[in-house]
DNA sequence: GATCTCTACTAAACCGGTTCAGTTGGGAGT
DNA sequence: ACTCCCAACTGAACCGGTTTAGTAGAGATC
């Protein structure tokens, strides 16, 4: 059996307490005994049992992620893993770990929650793919969890948000097509129920109103690849079809752009075509494929920062605003087609292109980091 | 605060054993108490603490999984996502979750094992991606815990192996191409560290040597995306370049068909290319990818149930075999080039294709579900 | 030198279950 | 009627920590 609190004190010749005041840095132990049972604890390799330590001050040491997708999607989201891999950087430094749940099926999502909650398992939650006027935020105040979203839901939340931009991302590769003559760019849109779906189209319209062009080619879809392919069938079809189209995901517009190729148009000489994520294969791609570049680590890291920082009450209540993705431009996007730039457009000259992910630093700055 | 045994058992006027016994199933209470116990439990909404639950019997009803990954590299594979929702259909059955760590960089590994069993977080470990002579399976020996691992080690390991045969696939892939006419069939193995990596490499050896062919175009990589692309350059820089290559999974042959084809050849006129995972992402690559349709999410599920029976003393420790994973055609495979076919291998006649994912049975055959 | 106060420590309760060692009461056996 | 036995149940110990209440002893105060 291992070493427990118990064989420490004999051996330091003290009691239980003692030395549960010494390990944990209380008063009520002199400097000498203290040396004494740090001393015997090492000596004896003593590691203090988390679920004795768990037990008694009725917490888990855990934070809960429950993933809602439909585990086939999961596979080809890049999104997850990289932000779990953050996630994970933050938790090693303190004793916590990462319970994971996934969802499938109407309700699963909710008796997830619950059953994490009651259960004991976690301390808090990380809430991602934040939908629009989200029922897990009432779920999670009468669950009396603390919780981090990510972007600040469009209800009201009393937890603090951790948000990455999405509108500088879409604005950019808008900006990018009007300036290679494009007039009628067109928007894939992901799931509507989804926060990020709606402010990424929000994002696209405001950008063309912008530049003085109409959101007239809006396309529903659900980030899914063959909803991306529906999408852009139903677009291509139209007798004002776009000659550019901006996908709020890199599986929408990696399917898209599939299709078009297989319509025998040419990408991007009849049809640009920008994505977003920058999932790895995109830059693989016949062409490789114009997108924006988030970074699910960092987001995943200070996800977890912040909700360990409100579990030890050294949080401030803030949101934390990370650092807005950039446009990563491929060759999946050129010129307008000839005869499709407006009058006054010509052909503009290079585009700024950022070929390297954009330096962050290493802690955000709304963020105080122990 | 919520309801505890001792609640449970004022309110049915019987002492806290009783209850416990009661709500276990275990004799010592009789028919009408016991009734009258559960009745009150309901009555008042309890749930057991699985704190209390594991301290008193040593247990932490959670799983572990040792991520030991490159988090980007995380990023592009298909596998993991799936393969966690399987493990999770598995556990959400039994009240047990599952505790998943990320472990980057040396030793991190072997810490994040040692972390886990130590604060007894978890009853035992799905080993993933075993390599040649794994250290982890003495680790785990060492650390006590049980285990089952994807496909049986090259060394000598107590813990059951659930295994999808990699062999089928490439043999398969392989038969596809000597059908096609090809005779300089190219293998681009993943990192030769791993089992599945070596035998995927010996399944490529092994077609050809019964197709009468040699295996003399390999060149190793390490399943990523530029070790994949780096390859590929390799092997088609020789003068003896390869018609085809098959490559150990589908990142490594996305890579190398882009290459390819900014090499100006085309795919599949000039080379045929066949991945292994089929990852959703192949089906919308230009040529849509050929590959093999593993099914990690079975593998998850079964993987789990294999130890959830190990944990409850209910499993024979016989290795579980899955159905091999069958080959997907698709575009990327076509007719050796003219002037390279054998001389007595005209094209052939259509072959095959499975289009739809093979049906596996329920539950597999080795294994006693309860 | 008696009291008062503070530090350093101990003993025991507690968290919420499981489990072991007894105790009780009723029915069978002789 | 007496023992014997077993099912049914209780009380307490236990898991390994934290925390509270209480105590011993040293030093300061008057």
């Amino acid at each position: 059996m291992a070493v427990t609190i118990s064989d420490v004190a004999h051996a330091a010749g003290v009691s239980k307490g003692a030395v549960s005041y010494a390990l944990n840095g209380q008063p009520g132990v002199s400097a000498g005994t203290r040396e004494r049972i740090l001393q015997a604890a090492k000596e004896l390799g003593w590691k203090p049992s988390l679920r004795a330590k768990g037990l008694s001050s009725a917490k888990a040491f855990a934070l809960g992620l429950v993933v809602a997708r439909d585990p086939s999607l999961l596979g080809t989201d890049p999104f997850f893993p990289a932000f779990i891999a953050g996630i994970e950087t933050a938790l090693s430094e303190h004793d916590y770990t990462l319970v994971l749940s996934v969802a499938t099926g109407a309700g699963a999502e909710e008796r997830c929650y619950r059953k994490l909650a009651e259960n004991g398992r976690v301390d808090g939650f990380l809430l991602t793919d934040v939908r629009h006027d989200d029922s897990r935020i009432p779920l999670l105040q009468e669950l009396k969890l603390p919780a981090v979203t990510l972007n600040r839901p469009d209800s009201d939340s009393p937890f603090p948000a951790v948000s990455m931009d999405d509108c500088a991302g879409i604005t950019a590769a808008v900006e990018h097509l009007v300036a290679l003559g494009h007039t009628r760019i067109a928007h894939v849109g992901g799931g509507q129920e989804y926060i990020h779906g709606r402010s990424r189209r929000q994002a696209w319209e405001s950008a063309l109103a912008t530049a003085g062009l109409p959101a007239d080619l809006f396309e529903a879809a659900d980030f899914t690849a063959a909803g991306g392919m529906a999408a852009t069938a139903e677009l291509l079809r139209r007798t004002d079809k776009p000659t550019a189209i901006v996908y709020a995901n890199d599986l929408m517009a990696t399917a898209g752009q599939y299709y078009a190729q297989t319509q025998g148009l040419s990408v991007p000489g009849d049809l640009s075509v920008t994505g977003y994520d920058n999932a790895d294969f995109t830059q693989y791609l016949n062409p490789p494929l114009t997108t924006v570049a988030t970074e699910p680590m960092l987001w995943g890291r200070v996800a977890a920062q912040v909700l360990l920082n409100q579990l030890s009450n050294s949080h401030d209540g803030e949101d934390t605003v990370l650092q807005a993705p950039t446009l990563l431009v491929r060759a999946s996007t050129g010129p307008a087609p000839a005869g499709e730039a407006a009058p006054n457009a010509p052909v503009p000259p290079h585009y700024t292109c950022t070929q390297q992910a954009p330096q962050h630093p290493d802690t955000p700055p709304t963020l105080c980091f122990p």
